[in-house]
DNA sequence: AAATTCTCCTGAAGGC
DNA sequence: TGCCTTCAGGAGAATT
């Protein structure tokens, strides 16, 4: 499921096909996602050029002259860029055309998201109150350690909130907990700063080895050019409840939090 | 105010 | 073989 290793990776692959092209058309098979794709996108972006391709968060970002569509692959979707003639399956709900290729969205759950605005992005409902990106430097030990104070909620929950910090899904949280040493049920408020400082490094780390590895293929997500990411074989704990940790040996253990399923070690994880 | 629950959706997997 | 139930989850909205 797409967090931002996958989006990133999304981001860096879908670029060079469309940066600097002109689009030629727009096709909504099917609008209903999580919200409704605007009727008017064909008028908004048709013979526009794409400026540039970002992120923000798990939104990709295509930059127009007149605004910018705001891209969101939910939890099980995927951009690819297509042969503009290639035949659409089930749940390829939108394309954008391009003069050489079509970038394509598959959506099977429908989560996602295609929006458009003519306002300054950052300042879009969406966006504007989202915490720093992971990767900076404003993402710190000290910036979590003082996010956390007070805090009851689980320690888990709080660095999968992305007012706090961004693009951290379920399974980069279970992974970099794990890293840390951290039960991920601990409250947020009860962690050291020299831990909440480990945590936040592991979680950069984590993040740029999937990055580097294509992201995490589990089910749906695929690059652009259809391949999986590799990062899978390289996960510690998420989907592997019952199975040795391979730190010390004793079965993982599996537990909601938040309703999201976690998975951890309780003997390497306080 | 913070924390929890609900909601959208499809497909895989398990039970009988 | 097939139908039913359960689970998975990003993240905004609603509720406690």
């Amino acid at each position: 499921m797409p967090e931002l290793p996958e989006v990133e990776t999304t981001r860096s692959g879908i670029a060079p096909h469309i940066q600097g092209q002109r689009i030629s058309g727009v096709v909504v098979r099917q609008p209903r996602l999580r919200w409704p794709i605007p009727g008017n996108l064909g008028d908004l972006l048709g013979g526009r050029t794409v400026r540039a391709v970002e992120r923000r968060a798990k939104y990709l970002l295509l930059r127009l002259s007149n605004g910018s569509l705001i891209l969101h692959l939910g939890m099980s979707g995927s951009l690819r860029i297509l042969p503009r003639d290639t035949v659409p399956g089930k749940h390829d709900h939108f394309d954008l055309l391009f003069k050489q290729c079509c970038l394509r969205l598959r959506d099977p759950r429908r989560f996602g998201a295609v929006l458009w605005t003519d306002q300054p992005v950052e300042q879009h409902p969406l966006i504007a109150h989202l915490g720093p990106e992971p990767l900076s430097e404003e993402f710190n030990g000290v910036y979590l350690h003082r996010q956390a104070q007070q805090r009851r909620v689980a320690i888990k929950n709080l660095i999968m909130d992305g007012r706090v910090v961004v693009g951290v899904g379920n399974i980069y949280a279970n992974e970099a907990l794990f890293r840390a040493g951290i039960h991920p049920a601990r409250p947020a408020g009860r962690i050291s700063l020299a831990r909440c400082a480990r945590l936040a490094e592991e979680i950069k780390q984590v993040l740029a080895a999937a990055i580097i590895q294509g992201g995490t293929t589990l089910r749906d997500f695929q690059q652009e050019d259809g391949k999986p990411g590799y990062f899978a074989q390289e996960l510690l704990v998420y989907g592997k409840a019952g199975s040795p940790c391979p730190g010390c040996g004793n079965p993982l253990k599996q537990q909601r939090i938040g309703q999201r399923s976690s998975v951890y070690c309780s003997r390497c994880q306080r």
